[in-house]
DNA sequence: CTGAAAGCGCTTACAG
DNA sequence: CTGAAAGCGCTTACAG
């Protein structure tokens, strides 16, 4: 392979005028012409590890999300992939699977690597590892220190989730949820969804089912509901689920106690899944702007990588989407 | 941040001491034990940047996709992230999003920075960029020269979704298919539903909606199918999708059509995708051996980085599902 | 076994 | 504007 010197001795030119015009750097027209001939009859590429190690720059961020088997997540990293592709950026994807040490291991690796920056969705508590060296942005999630927060407005999510049910006459309400509690930012949909019930003097039950489980709790779910039936009819007759992916399966148990959606009890979940990522959606929802969420979290990064001005946390709002399991 | 050179002044020894304990290379005891504590001690990291200068090794692989909404993709880079990690690698994400000039672009980048290996399924022409300078793995597609290809088996699975279809009462069988043409090992699930007509003497008809649609021909399905229909009744009674996303389309389709699925028509997409992922399955499907494809792959390429030998091409079997859409 | 030195492919002051 | 040279942080023969 090709390399800046083949280049310099080709155009018989400096190795430095070489790298000017390769950085778009001031040189005369004559050996501007030369080199760029060169460069072409070489068919020469750029060692982007020589250069790094030079300017410190990589042009590569790394982004870390429990998995890509979510679609939610798989989503995220789809947009903020595009948005660094448009920006001349690579992408490093790290898998945390919520284990802890594959998490660190990342989180230290990418530092081996000279990545520019890390974008993040963990739920872990590593916040000893941002210690500032880097520019970080995570989603859905406050830290101390310089990392940059995107999330989008889910106290409002939860709000807008009550409003809806009430609106599809709903008058008894169950709010399910599972996962983490570090991430702050998503306990707000249930504190949204509270606050709302209790203005509007609606009763209201918060179920929590904790984050053990290895996916989605069925069983328990099941149980919970089977125990609020009375007479065969259910004791509630709207529920918000704190994810699309758990609305499923609540909309599975619900089928095996023979309970009609949206007709008997409404369900709306959150993030705004498609089919196929794409399609329709999967239930009525309160949809995250994910694309939007990408970019502005690929925008703050750039900005911290520039060591320009961010903000500290940028919230986006969601939007109500009907997918068939609401009145 | 701490340098070799740093390491070994604290240490008191040369940095080629410090490097070959890095390494795993021998020194004396005494030495390597003061390495480790100077290491420790001003938490050093190694740069992999520089490292790779030298050994132009870079433990790093190309993983290009279309994109990672599709779920089958997303699975497909999942595992292969899992099991990159497992041996040491870090893997940039590449989505070419059918985008020929996106997939150049990541092709050439990645050479710049010098991945030792690139994995990848794609749909474009590019076969000229594969010239044997790096190592390649490619799913489902054959090229010229010395890229590997790891498919499953799509022709068994065609006979597989034919025999599953008239198992469960079938008799009169549609295939559907869309997408590129190119990719000549997902053509086989066509060759070999048709074979196992033939040879079982059904009635069969193959349709093919292309691949110009965004996303999937809806409308086009529905006036299909709909033009099949004698007095309300359908003229077939099992369809076999080229994947399950289609077969999700086709469900849709049978839906607005008052077709009861699976007591009027059975429906067999291919792939095996679940519920977002890792619950049920979507739909009766032939499922992939994505996880085995993946470690294959991985395992595949590895070898050809080593200059090890490696088969030209790996075929992995493929099992039927019950997803509720077959009798 | 260990140290000093050259070199990987770039960039960047520094003279000219 | 251009060339020669130093240096980024490593590895690797080469002497000792």
């Amino acid at each position: 392979m090709a390399t800046i010197k083949d280049v310099a001795k080709d155009a018989g030119v400096a190795v430095g005028t070489v790298s000017k015009v390769l950085n778009g750097q001031y040189v005369s027209a004559e050996n501007k012409r030369k080199v760029e001939e060169s460069v072409m009859r070489l068919g020469y590429q750029m060692n982007y590890y020589a250069r790094g190690l030079k300017t410190h720059y990589t042009y590569t961020i790394a982004v870390i999300v429990p998995d890509i088997l979510n679609p939610f997540f798989a989503c995220l990293v789809y947009h903020i992939e595009k948005e660094l592709y448009k920006l001349g950026y690579k992408m490093f994807l790290c898998q945390s699977q919520m284990d802890p040490e594959k998490e660190a291991y990342y989180l230290r690796l990418v530092r081996q690597n000279k990545v520019d920056g890390i974008m993040g969705l963990t739920f872990n508590e590593n916040d000893a590892y941002f210690t500032g060296d880097i520019p970080v942005v995570m989603f859905d999630r406050h830290f101390k220190g310089p990392v940059c927060c995107i999330s989008s407005d889910n106290f409002l999510g939860g709000e807008l989730a009550a409003e809806r049910l009430l609106a599809g006459g709903s008058r008894r309400l169950l709010f399910i949820r599972t996962g983490s509690h570090l991430s702050s930012e998503t306990l707000k949909r249930g504190q949204g969804f509270e606050a709302m019930c209790q203005k509007e003097q609606i009763p209201y039950e918060m179920l929590d089912f904790g984050d053990d489980a290895d996916f989605f709790p069925g069983q328990a779910i099941f149980e919970a509901l089977e125990s609020r039936l009375e007479g065969g009819k259910p004791s509630f007759d709207g529920i918000y689920t704190s994810t699309d992916g758990l609305a499923l399966e609540v909309l599975k148990q619900l089928e095996r106690l023979h309970i009609q959606v949206p007709q008997d009890v409404q369900v709306i979940g959150h993030d705004g899944l498609r089919r196929m990522n794409r399609g329709d959606y999967l239930v009525s929802s309160i949809a995250q702007p994910v694309e939007d969420m990408a970019r502005a979290g690929v925008e703050s990064l750039l900005r911290k990588i520039k060591k320009e001005e961010t903000e500290e946390t940028i919230i986006l709002p969601v939007t109500f989407v009907e997918g068939g399991t609401t009145r």
